[in-house]
DNA sequence: ACCTGAACACCGTTCAAGT
DNA sequence: ACCTGAACACCGTTCAAGT
C-alpha cells in the first residue's frame, strides 16, 4: 500500500525551488494535479451531465491512466465533492449594497448562489446528498450573521436558515431538472394534455409550461423574509 | 425485436378466465408481473438506497434471470419511475377537516406528501429528476384547486404551486439526507468544531446538529402560507 | 405470451509494479 | 513522488433463442 499525499499540501513551492527531496533534473511540473483534475471534472460535468462523469472519461480527458488519479484524489465521491465546492464560491455583495442593508444582502447571496448551482446544473442535485464543504459552509456562516444582526433571535435563527436553505434547494433543484429535458417536459404536457379530464386544473393553468420561475423565486422568497423577520 | 407488453393491461382477468389465447393447461398466474416487480423495487430501494436497485438484484430477489425483467418493463428508468409514483399515493384529507377549510387541506395534503417521501428516503431525491407521474400529478390538481377555492387570482396560481413545490421538496431532500447520513453528519460537525474559528457563528448555533425539522417545516410553510393567500 | 443465457461495452477500485 | 496496466467484480442492455 504506498503512501499517499495528504491533501493539505498546495502549490507554494515555486519560489523556494530547493527542498528536502534530492535535486530533480528540471523539476518539472508534475502532469495531474488536484486543481486540474477538479477543473476537468466540472467541464466533463457540465458537458454531460452527473451520470457523464467517469474515472475513465476524465483520465482520458486529462491524458493520463486511469489509476493515476488515485495519487492526487481518494475515490470518484471525493471528486464529486471537490468539483462541488469548487463551484459554489462566494466572492461578497458588490459596492452598491449599503452595509446596513441586511435584506439586501441576504436576497444577493442566495441568488448568487442559485445562479452558480443553475450556471451548472448538476452542483444543485447533489448538493444536499453530499457533506457540507467550506464554501457553502461560508455562505452558511454569512447568512447566519446577517440575519442575526438583523434582529433574529438565537433560538429562532436555526429554523430560519434551514427555511432559506429549503427553499433555495427547493427551487433550484426543480428548475435545474426542467431546464435539463425541454422535450421531456413537453411530451409529459402532451400526455396531460390527452388526460385533461383527470387534471383539468393544472391542464388550464399551462402549470408545466410557461412559467417565470426568476419571478416566483423572488416572490416566494419574500414572503418567506416578511415571516422571518419582518420589515422594520 | 419480440412484440412488447403495452403496458395498458391490468389486472381484471381473474373473473373471466376464458380470453384469446388458447387454452392454457393450468392458466397459472405468470411468475413476473409489473405489480409485483415495482413493490420488489421498492422494498430494494428502501432497504439499499438509490444505488442498491440493480436489474441483476432486482432479478434475484423475484427468482427470475434479468431479462425477464425486460419483458415487464421498458428499462431501468422505467422501473425508477413506477417505484417513485407507486410511492406518492395520496388518500384525501381525512374526516376530521371541514370542507371549508382550504388551509388545513393544503397542509395536510403537503404534510403527507412529505412523511410519504420521508419514508422511503431515496423518492424525494429523485422525483424533480423524473417526468411526473399520476399521483404526484393528482396532488397538484388538488392542490391547484384549493388554492384557486381560497381565492388565489388565476395569474398568481403557477407561482403559488411552485413556491409550495420548491419548499417542500427542499426540505424533503434535505431532511431525507441528512438522516440517512448520522454519523457523516457528527464527523462534519467534529470538523467545523476544528475549524470553529472560520463559521463561528454557525458553530455557536449548532447548526448541523440539533434541529427541529418538524417544527421549521411547519413554520416556514405557515409564512409561505400567510404570504400566497392571506388568512381571511 | 412469457422467460432465458451468452455476449458486449461499459463501470470503480485493488494490487503489484515501474521510474 | 508520481504514474501505470492487468485484473476483479460488478453494471445495463441487445440479440437470438427457447417454451
Amino acid at each position: 500500500m504506498a503512501a499517499k499525499r495528504s491533501g493539505a499540501q498546495n502549490k507554494q513551492f515555486q519560489q523556494t525551488s530547493v527542498r528536502l527531496q534530492p535535486v530533480q533534473e528540471a523539476s518539472r511540473e508534475p502532469l495531474l494535479s488536484r486543481e486540474r483534475i477538479v477543473a476537468t471534472a466540472v467541464e466533463l460535468l457540465d458537458a454531460q451531465g452527473i451520470g457523464g462523469l467517469t474515472m475513465r472519461r476524465l483520465a482520458d480527458r486529462l491524458g493520463s491512466g486511469v489509476m493515476s488519479l488515485y495519487w492526487h484524489v481518494d475515490n470518484k465521491e471525493d471528486v464529486f465533492d471537490l468539483a462541488l465546492d469548487a463551484v459554489l464560491e462566494y466572492r461578497g455583495p458588490p459596492q452598491t449594497i449599503e452595509p446596513q442593508d441586511w435584506r439586501g444582502e441576504v436576497v444577493h447571496m442566495l441568488e448568487d448562489w442559485r445562479a452558480s448551482m443553475l450556471r451548472h446544473p448538476w452542483s444543485a442535485s447533489l448538493l444536499p446528498r453530499r457533506a457540507l464543504g467550506p464554501n457553502i459552509l461560508s455562505r452558511l456562516e454569512l447568512l447566519s450573521k446577517t440575519l442575526s444582526r438583523a434582529g433574529v433571535a438565537d433560538a429562532e435563527l436555526n429554523a430560519a436558515i434551514w427555511s432559506l436553505w429549503n427553499y433555495v434547494m427547493g427551487a433550484t433543484i426543480t428548475r435545474a431538472s426542467f431546464d435539463l429535458s425541454d422535450d421531456e417536459r413537453a411530451t409529459a404536457q402532451l400526455r396531460l394534455t390527452r388526460l385533461s379530464e383527470r387534471y383539468p386544473t393544472i391542464e388550464r393553468s399551462r402549470l408545466l409550461l410557461d412559467n417565470d420561475w426568476d419571478g416566483a423565486f423572488r416572490k416566494g422568497l419574500d414572503f418567506l423574509l416578511d415571516g422571518l423577520a419582518p420589515r422594520q
